[in-house]
DNA sequence: ATTGAGATTTTGAATCATTCTAAACGGCTA
DNA sequence: TAGCCGTTTAGAATGATTCAAAATCTCAAT
């Protein structure tokens, strides 16, 4: 039911893997295809039950140990809201989270660069910055539930 | 060494806890008092143990309680940052936070009401939102260490 | 192909912030 | 003075995450 990485992805996988000294592996490999498949800000829990699947007997851990070094390795982003499990997000443009209070759920949403530019500028001179996170919470009106 | 409040921060702490019906008690004063007196988005150990040395005997639960009571009225924001412990922060005006990594410390940032317009503007039309958290994380260079 | 060094995975225990529970307390109204 | 209800307290419980140690795997060099 999960589809394998494409040669794309399965490229930026070992690129990124590769840069920044690691090893490929079939638990990494694994885990970020369950990213990919379902980009629905899964938390580690998540992921691993549904690389589960595919791999018996794969550890918790070791999820928590993958999610660490794509995160390290900037294949994913972290999505925190409040005190909640902290969820991935393989999307690398960048872009804003919405949380659905009502759902739980959290949407990607697209982030314009003057946006980001004007935020940066907002900062004293001596702040450098290295990420922005912007989270919004709320809920969205019925209508398509996107 | 902590000052009391002063008459108008005693008056919108009365304010906010009568408007949503709690009641004044002295532990709540007094953890109000320390989150004012140092304006460092403590987290709630740095209160506790800042408002021990004024009141002897608190308990760390209060202190859980009286933050969460605050935030519920809205006279406190919480402050996440990754998976590191809440913080806390009197600051009613709109602001980001510029978390340094070398230090840890957390500062405010202004943050124009033009690019709160902008932002909100940027979600689908069926997005209410209710809050919206802006982050920074980096680093300060040297110069004046803010 | 084989080997060895070093990285990775695994299991289960440990940590730590936060929440929960139940009992004691406090203040206000009848 | 009694009772009601919100608050505080201490300590236990929870739950996500991290750690430790041993077993296993990957990859470059042979």
């Amino acid at each position: 039911m999960i589809q394998n990485l494409n040669k794309h992805e399965r490229e930026s996988l070992h690129e990124a893997l590769a840069k920044s000294g690691q090893k490929i592996t079939p638990q990494r490999e694994i885990v970020y295809t369950v990213l990919l498949a379902q980009r629905d800000h899964p938390t580690v829990d998540e992921v691993y039950h549904r690389a589960l699947e595919t791999m018996p007997g794969l550890s918790l851990a070791t999820v928590y140990n993958c999610l660490e070094t794509f995160v390290g390795c900037g294949l994913v982003r972290q999505v925190n809201h409040e005190r909640e499990s902290t969820r991935y997000c393989p999307n690398l443009a960048p872009h804003a989270h919405f949380r659905d209070e009502s759902t739980g759920r959290v949407h990607d949403i697209e982030l314009p660069k003057e946006i980001l530019d004007q935020l940066t500028k907002i900062l004293p001179a001596n702040f450098e910055t290295e990420t922005i996170e912007i989270s919004f919470q709320g809920r969205t009106k019925s209508s398509t539930q996107n």
